[in-house]
DNA sequence: CGGATATCTTACAATTCCCTTACGCTACTT
DNA sequence: AAGTAGCGTAAGGGAATTGTAAGATATCCG
């Protein structure tokens, strides 16, 4: 919800990594897009993306020996883009533990869905719908997610959805000092075309309603010339 | 742990026969597979699978005669698979008895974890999957699942079949924010080609029929930006 | 102390998001 | 076969939120 799943689209045409890239962006997630296989199982070698979008058929190292690859060494998710509509490749593709299964020419949003379902299926429990997350409890501070609600001193408070967004994000990392750009690639999940005192406003309005004196912020503290950072 | 749960699977079309038996055995289960009803019929009159993982649309005998069949001398678990999306059928075959419900084409490694979840639930405690759902009670209002009946400060109001599934579910999370999508998936079991605006109609339908006063909602709030709260 | 740089604060405009209503479409009823 | 209830889509209006701009203030460093 506030720290954006990262996902790796592996693709070679340009025009549809361009399209599935923006999709995706716009989704609200971080995306990272490669064009050959060899290049992709040097990034998985270092990273761990929260799912994988693999097209089946690529120059160099082909899509199923991808998810050989991955299979062999983690659980991440695999969804598959093919071109061909056999069935065969289909339960090839389940087979070797794809997750989900797109036939080419597919429609951006219906990627985005299936990605979603994907992932909601393998973050959570399996067998509850609705996972609940951690209730965070400082000082006088409480922040629950799953109801979004914050208590200041036995007191609701009533925040906007980034407002939250950003509280959260710097409580679930205490005394850890972001910048701005860091903010607003996490919170807002984009780092470009966005001001970056835009985050210095937010965090003013954030204060306003959190700290007991807004001129002296006891939760979140200035960090001059860097960022913010929580204090517990 | 002594023996590893017996697991039966009823379908007809071999490619996904095979693909779910290879995945439930290297999950470490004992599998049975059956291509036909009667076939299985003739199987639970003298086996006691742990769990019947059940294709609706079969020749011969059909699915939800072996659902009822089950349903009348025992409290086996069953998960269903389906081809279709229809409501009609996920209704039913949750009306019969059924523990989960699987859309074709799946992933054989959902379907495993979803036996897990069933399996998980069904042992652990032993209880009943078919016994009386718990009747919620809030302030002035009454949500039965079993009667699928709301009333309202003693009043009965109709509501329609999505309206009470929203509302139960809502009403089951007391407090915890959905975002219109999970509400597509959790109470319309769908996630794509649905617009996600269709939830915000349904949920001003709702508030009309059981909110004192809906432009001022009392039980179903708006979270801005993210969703929609049940406020008991 | 004083300039330079960074942050704070406020007000305003643009945008996003939600509410509401109306309209076909489908499935079921009579 | 016509009528009806339920549902999903579309569109306009309005409200809450959010980004931007601009002046004020604080901090740093020579």
């Amino acid at each position: 919800m506030t720290t954006q799943p990262l996902i790796l689209v592996v693709e070679d045409e340009p025009s549809i990594a361009e399209v599935t890239r923006l999709y995706l962006q716009r989704a609200g997630y971080r995306v990272e897009v490669l064009g050959d296989g060899a290049a992709a199982l040097e990034y998985l070698a270092r990273e761990s993306p929260d799912l994988v979008v693999l097209d089946l058929m690529l120059p160099g190292v082909d899509g199923l020996e991808i998810t050989r690859w991955l299979r062999a060494r983690s659980e991440t998710p695999i969804i598959m883009l093919t071109a061909r509509r056999e069935e065969t490749d289909r339960v090839l593709g389940f087979e070797m533990g794809a997750d989900d299964y797109v036939v080419k020419p597919f429609s951006p949003r219906e990627l985005v869905s299936r990605v979603r379902a994907v992932l909601r299926r393998t973050q959570g429990t399996g067998s509850s719908p609705v996972q609940a997350q951690r209730v965070l409890e400082f000082d006088g501070l409480v922040i629950d997610p799953n109801t979004r609600q914050v208590q200041v001193r036995e007191e609701d408070v009533a925040l906007t959805a980034r407002e939250f967004d950003l509280l959260y994000l710097l409580a679930r990392h205490p005394r850890q000092v972001f910048n701005r750009d860091q903010l607003l690639d996490l919170v807002w999940g984009v780092n470009e075309f966005i001001d970056p005192s835009t985050v210095t406003v937010h965090v003013r309005r954030l204060r306003e309603k959190i700290e007991p004196d807004p001129s002296k912020p006891r939760y979140i503290l200035t960090v001059w010339g860097v960022g913010y950072k929580f204090e517990p």
